[in-house]
DNA sequence: CGCATTTGACCGGCGC
DNA sequence: GCGCCGGTCAAATGCG
């Protein structure tokens, strides 16, 4: 994409990035990429629309041209990047997909000289963003940073991971400047992926968190999310299992059970896993089965839901969370 | 037994 | 060139 000459505020942390700044690097991104997340999108409000505890009002496609509107003004003054914009912004902006997608860059992908380092993990640590940082390729082992292509992402869920890939957490670290340690996941669906991703809690907003992905899938989604099928640990627990209160924050997926930021990937799978698992009792008991019918609601749904959805009992922290980050931060 | 997480060590990029 | 820091490795450990 051509530079575009138009200065735009970040509403979330008032510093100012140029929109070739914000948009360098998105002509890169690969068409799967954004269908991924409109697909993520899908199955997460499928998922949340499925839970009778949980609805999520469906922001219309004017809503979401008006909020953008609002939250970028500037930006549509000039049509052309209205049209660049709507282009690039609405599947990123549905609020269904809980994770958007801000911009992508690769190493050319600057913040301004004078723009620290700070600056830019202030940028991606701030509230309902999430950073995607795609490396192309780990040609070289050890050879990071520099060449890196980046995604940015914005999120306005709070913690529930909307992708639907399989991840096996490699390391965890503590972040200087940063209350909160970094988690390392790489893309266990595939032998050979060299998907990665990092999960920090935003500093201003330890509900929320900031997903860093690097590099691509090199393989379709997985029909289960894990190729090690069924031997996720943890999930929904109820005890408790030893996890520093860092890591446990951290670890957002991780089966920290009671945890809201739970992600989604796993609430999905568990609870068809749980569904699965009721039917079989019910072949089994019988009796219990009148119960359940009785009681309306599946047990284990009910039990899961509580757990899980603790963070997300109000549908408005979701819905409209781009809404608040915008209300909260001009 | 197989797979996940934890965690300290190691490696290399990057800024000074 | 050096030191800091982030990212990865891999052994240890735990769980189903």
């Amino acid at each position: 994409m051509s530079s575009l000459p138009v200065q735009i505020s970040n509403p979330l942390l008032d510093n100012h990035f140029s929109m070739s700044e914000y948009f360098t690097g998105i002509a890169d991104w690969d068409s799967q990429a954004v269908s991924r997340s409109c697909t993520n999108a899908f199955s997460t409000s499928t998922f949340m629309n499925n839970n009778p505890q949980t609805y999520l009002a469906p922001m219309t496609i004017q809503q979401d041209h008006d909020f953008l509107l609002n939250t970028f003004p500037d930006l549509f003054e000039t049509p052309t990047v209205l049209d660049e914009l709507d282009q690039l912004f609405y599947p990123m902006f549905n609020p269904l997909a809980q994770q958007t997608i801000l911009s992508s860059s690769s190493s050319s992908v600057s913040f301004s000289k004078g723009e620290t380092e700070q600056e830019k993990e202030a940028f991606t640590r701030s509230p309902r963003v999430v950073a995607a940082a795609t490396t192309a390729h780990h040609e070289v082992k050890y050879k990071r940073r520099k060449n890196q292509h980046k995604r940015v992402v914005l999120q306005v869920t709070e913690g529930v991971s909307s992708d639907t890939w399989a991840w096996r957490k490699y390391g965890q670290k503590p972040i200087k400047g940063s209350p909160y340690p970094r988690s390392y996941y790489r893309c266990s669906s595939s032998k050979g992926c060299l998907a990665r991703k990092h999960v920090e809690q935003s500093l201003s907003d330890p509900e929320m968190f900031v997903i860093t992905y690097t590099a691509e899938h090199c393989h379709d989604h997985p029909t289960r999310r894990n190729s090690l099928a069924g031997t996720t640990r943890h999930k929904f627990s109820t005890s408790t299992p030893k996890i520093s209160s860092t890591t446990a924050a951290a670890n957002h997926n991780t089966p920290s059970p009671p945890s809201p930021s739970l992600a989604l990937a796993t609430m999905e799978e568990e609870l068809s896993r749980q569904r699965i698992l009721k039917k079989e009792n019910r072949e089994e008991e019988e009796e219990e089965e009148e119960e359940d019918e009785h009681n309306g609601l599946d047990i284990y749904d009910m039990i899961l839901n509580d757990d899980f959805l603790m963070g997300f009992d109000e549908p408005d922290r979701l819905t409209f969370g781009l809404q608040e980050a915008y209300n909260g931060n001009l």
